[in-house]
DNA sequence: TATGAATGAGCTTTCATTCAT
DNA sequence: TATGAATGAAAGCTCATTCAT
């Protein structure tokens, strides 16, 4: 019998589990949450249909398994990727560096999260936004201890710094998308763009540089 | 016949249209595009579904006309809104402001363009890419007159300033979405923040001002 | 062209329904409510699945509606064959009568309402029960007035003569089913020997003939 | 291991059988047949699922075993609470008691055979009629004597004693339904309306007292 | 032009049943 | 003996799409 083997036999729950997550996320990422069909996701995980309902629920559940796990894959990147103890900026760049090599090597995790799970209404989006919300609570810790410190007042500050999160996590995946059609491109060199772009702006206006609109 | 009749026959094809469309924006835009039935479109456009294939095709054929559709209304909502003799700063705030309002003012037609159409692969695609290119070019034009006319080699500005006006455009296009979970900020402020945010980081770039990791 | 062409088109609602209840009723009383599948349904009626779920909803709700019509066609059956200026003893022989006719006229209906929706739990017991209620009511009515008329007291005669209504029902649709396998015997000899198990019994339990079981 | 595991190994096959069965007609009084899932019996039964397959076969086979049991157990106890050597109307009297008093004592098996078992057609219904053949047969045997003794043909008789019988069945099983909606009416007051309605209406028959609808 | 009537095709989900250990 | 793992097969339901009028 081969090591090869495409249909393995009676495999401990866990594995399979395994298999069929990695299937899905596959054929999720491939034809999106509505065109994909469990069919295909059998197929793709060799395993037959019953068991993907009985290890992981509905396609729905399937779906949101999915987002879970790699949301809670990339999260897992990024912060595992910074080092706590440096400086605000430091722990921004390596934030970034993390985000954008995950999304190089996790391309099928990547088109799931962005593409799918955001238009899928409300079930899907919960998971999506708390993944979401802890990226850019991340983002705007940093950005919100760094503004204080420098002396904005802090009611000014809360808005702002939350929006400003919003807009880099937004420009990060926006650039993560570009980036998949220009992967010519270092991620080195991608993630100091918008690190430029944000830290020098956002220093700019801490120091109160700020640019007005000639009236 | 009476005049209040709902449902009125024998219209000429240009208004027939719009009622579709409307409708079929509406529907998407609540459902999204998977969940939205031709019936419902039929339903709300108070016109036969035999209708809605004889005057826009298909389902994908309808759903690439709204995209269309209301892409070239956002773009000339901001391209209108741009008085192309000002300066760059100028420009590229005004259109912020455009873009930002248009969002404000329709929020289905916005819905459709970012959640839904993005999800939703190929066919789609084009034309949303097609438009976001438009608006990615736009700004890439602002950025990359004005970098190269502080300096910067054509070359080495090409690259980056397209990949920031992608990360301009997410950025803006998170923004947007942010704003509708906090509408009571007025879209004045949210734009002011993305436009320093953007704009002074892009300048301290192009004067050389750069962020670079400690070694 | 010929008349009797099996898939005749474009036909108006009401026509169709008729046809896919005929096919429905039929279709249960072979197979049973779980074995029946829709899609014998739909190719006994000659109609396409798809018809049926749009005219009579989902296969609960077909039943449903089956078990609705075949009780009130039973209904309009027994009450249309009972003169109700009648003494109480005519009135119950007609209605025997009329309800082994209609049982030995609609073989399939009978097997429906007997049969299949007393199994089914819940939401068609509710429909069902309704039936037997009236039946039971009808004849519990007759009894009651009966028995008071004779002297009984109120009190008394209310849950007995509600309990031998029960009965005589129960003893109805078992003696149906009997003669089920038994179709020799003249529906009219079957009703006289209910009619008579029952009346006369009755009238001695009224007149205060009563057995009792010696101690 | 401790005394106390709910599920024990190593039983000898009486006692895995007993169990199963007991399982099963829990299961089947609750859902009814369809919607009874081995998976459930499996689970109630504390027996893994190819165990209940190697004992008693297919889902049918188990409901089939389930109705011999409960059918047995019901005609056990009927006969066993008659005195063969009493008169006639004694040994109705006492076999409508003992059979109310199983009903009582048995909801679930009463259940399983009176709702569930008459409903699936071909394989259950045979072990079904062999019971309710076996208890028409019992009182047709006793109205038969009773009438012939009392000079009724012989010919004559047969029939009609036997649908009379069908009929005695068919209420009671009618009543002992009723009773379970009317759980404070003493099954002793229940089984002696039954016992006057059929005696004594049998009995007027038998002595001629016969009712004719007046032409 | 306009529509009620009609369907092919496909999807998710469930269950009785059986391997392989 | 006993079971966790596994599946073939089918059922209910929906939807985009098109006739026939």
């Amino acid at each position: 019998m081969s090591v090869e083997d495409r249909r393995v036999k009676r495999l401990p729950r866990e594995v399979r589990e395994k298999q069929i997550l990695d299937a899905a996320v596959q054929v999720f990422s491939e034809h999106g949450y509505h065109n994909a069909s469990m069919d295909e996701v059998s197929e793709v995980a060799g395993v037959s249909k019953p068991m993907i309902y009985a290890y992981l629920g509905s396609k729905e559940d399937l779906f949101a398994a999915c987002i879970r796990r790699e949301a809670n894959l990339l999260m897992e990147a990024i912060v595992g990727g910074v080092d706590q103890n440096q400086p605000a900026d430091m722990q921004l760049w390596m934030g970034l560096r993390s985000f954008f090599e995950f999304v190089a090597a996790n391309k099928p995790s990547w088109r799931v999260l962005h593409r799918q799970a955001i238009s899928q209404g409300g079930p899907f989006s919960e998971e999506l936004v708390a993944m979401r919300s802890r990226a850019i609570n991340l983002v705007d810790a940093l950005l919100f201890r760094s503004a204080t410190r420098h002396g904005v007042e802090e009611q000014h500050a809360t808005k702002s710094t939350e929006a400003m999160a919003a807009a880099l996590v937004g420009g990060g995946e926006s650039m993560a998308d570009w980036w998949l059609d220009h992967p010519e491109v270092p991620t080195r060199v991608v993630a100091s763009w918008l690190m430029n772009l944000v830290w020098m702006g956002f220093g700019d206006l801490v120091e109160g540089t700020v640019w007005q609109p000639t009236p």
